[in-house]
DNA sequence: GGTGCCATGTAACGCGTTACATGATTAT
DNA sequence: ATAATCATGTAACGCGTTACATGGCACC
C-alpha cells in the first residue's frame, strides 16, 4: 500500500506522467528503494480501476498524465491521518527466523545471531556514510536514511540482547515444544521417545 | 518468504500436519502475527510444488502430514545462514509516508508525526504489558516481543528527531498553495468556511 | 547508424491473504 | 440437536515485482 498511496500523494498537486512520478518518488525517498518504472504503470492502472485517479489530458508533449480524483483525495487524507500500526506491518522476517531457530532443535542460534549482527553493522556503516555525503536541502530522504539508521541500531541492540538471553539460557534449549497440546492436538498417544 | 521458511523449519524434525504447524508456529512467535490456517495449506502446496516438502504417509489418525525433502533442508540451511539485509526488507510505509508528506505541499507533517507518535507509544505500552505478563520458558516469543519493543522505541526516537528537523527547518516551507481551497486537512473535514 | 535514455505499456509470477466448501469429531 | 472446533482443502484477490515489447528522441 506504500507505492499506491505514494503516487497518490505526488498527484495531489497537479497531473503528472509515469516517469515524472518515478523521478519524484525516488527524489523524495532517496532512491533507497528503487522503484521500477513498470510498477508505476501497473499501480496507476489499478488506481484508475479503483477510481482514485483518472487519465488527464496529455501535457502537450504527448505524455499521458494522470490526475487525482475526489475519491483519491479522500483516500489520501485517510492515509495521512491513519497511523501505521504494528498489526498493519508485514511480518518481521528476522524475528521469525530467530524465534524458529530457537524453537526447533539443531540450529546454531548463535551463528545466526552473529551473522546477522555482522551484516547489520555493515549496512549501518554504509548508511552513516550515505548520511554524511547527503547535501543540505534533501531533507526528506535524509529522514528516510535516519529512519533506517535508527532501525539498524535497534536491531543490533536487540541482537545483543538475544545473545545475552542465549547465554543465560544454556540448558533449556527446547523451550517451546508442546506447551499447548490440547489446542491443536486432541490426543497425545504418539509417545515419541 | 517468512511463512514459507518458517513452516520448513518446523518440519525439519519430523513430518507434521496443517493444524499442528499453525499451532507450533504461533507458539514460537507468540501469536503476534496470527497465521490463518488456510495459508498453511496454500503454502504447503507451493512448497510441495517447489520440491521442498513432500506428502508423507498419514500419521495413523487420518491426518495427512508433510515432510521436508533434501532440497528443503538445503533451502532451510541457506535461510538460516543468510542474514536479512536492508534491501530484502519490504518498504517502510511510515518512512515513505513522512517523506512524501514533506515532499508535497499542503500536508500537515506535524499532525502526521504527532498522530503516529501517539499510536506508537500506545502499542509500546501494550507490548511492555505483554512482556510483563509472559511466563518464564516462552523464551522465543519473549524475544519476538522484545524485537517489537526495540523497534517501537527506535521509531519514537526517530519521530522526535523528525520533529526537531521540522522545527529547525521553518523558513523553507514551500507549503503555500494559492488557489486550491479544498485541501485534505487531517483535522476535520468540512471545518473550513 | 548505432547506443542509450525517455516513455508507455502488457503479461505473468510469487507471496500473503481471505472467503468459502466440506467433513469429522467433540461438547453442551 | 446443534454448536463449536478440528481438519483439509480450493478459488480468488491484491499488491509488489520482473521481464518483455514497442516506439520516439538525442547524441556522437
Amino acid at each position: 500500500m506504500s507505492i499506491k498511496h505514494g503516487l497518490l500523494a505526488l498527484l495531489q498537486d497537479e497531473p503528472k506522467y509515469g516517469y515524472q512520478l518515478r523521478g519524484e518518488f525516488e527524489a523524495a525517498t532517496g532512491a533507497t528503494w528503487p522503484l521500477n518504472i513498470g510498477q508505476v504503470y501497473t499501480t496507476l492502472t489499478r488506481l484508475e480501476r479503483d477510481g482514485l485517479v483518472r487519465a488527464a489530458s496529455s501535457d502537450g508533449d504527448g505524455r499521458s498524465t494522470y490526475e487525482i480524483t475526489d475519491a483519491g483525495r479522500s483516500e489520501l487524507a485517510k492515509w495521512f491521518a491513519t497511523p501505521v500500526t504494528r498489526e498493519s506491518r508485514p511480518r518481521d522476517e528476522l524475528a521469525i527466523k530467530l524465534a524458529l531457530a530457537l524453537a526447533v532443535p539443531g540450529v546454531d542460534v548463535s551463528a545466526v545471531v552473529q551473522g546477522q549482527r555482522m551484516s547489520t553493522m555493515q549496512s549501518l556503516q554504509e548508511l552513516t556514510r550515505l548520511k554524511r555525503n547527503s547535501t543540505e536541502g534533501e531533507i526528506s530522504w535524509q529522514l528516510v536514511i535516519e529512519s533506517m539508521i535508527f532501525g539498524a541500531e535497534a536491531e543490533i541492540r536487540w541482537l545483543d540482547h538475544c545473545e545475552g538471553m542465549l547465554l543465560r539460557h544454556r540448558g533449556t534449549p527446547r523451550a517451546v515444544q508442546q506447551n499447548k497440546p490440547q489446542t491443536y492436538a486432541p490426543d497425545e498417544h504418539e509417545a515419541r521417545s
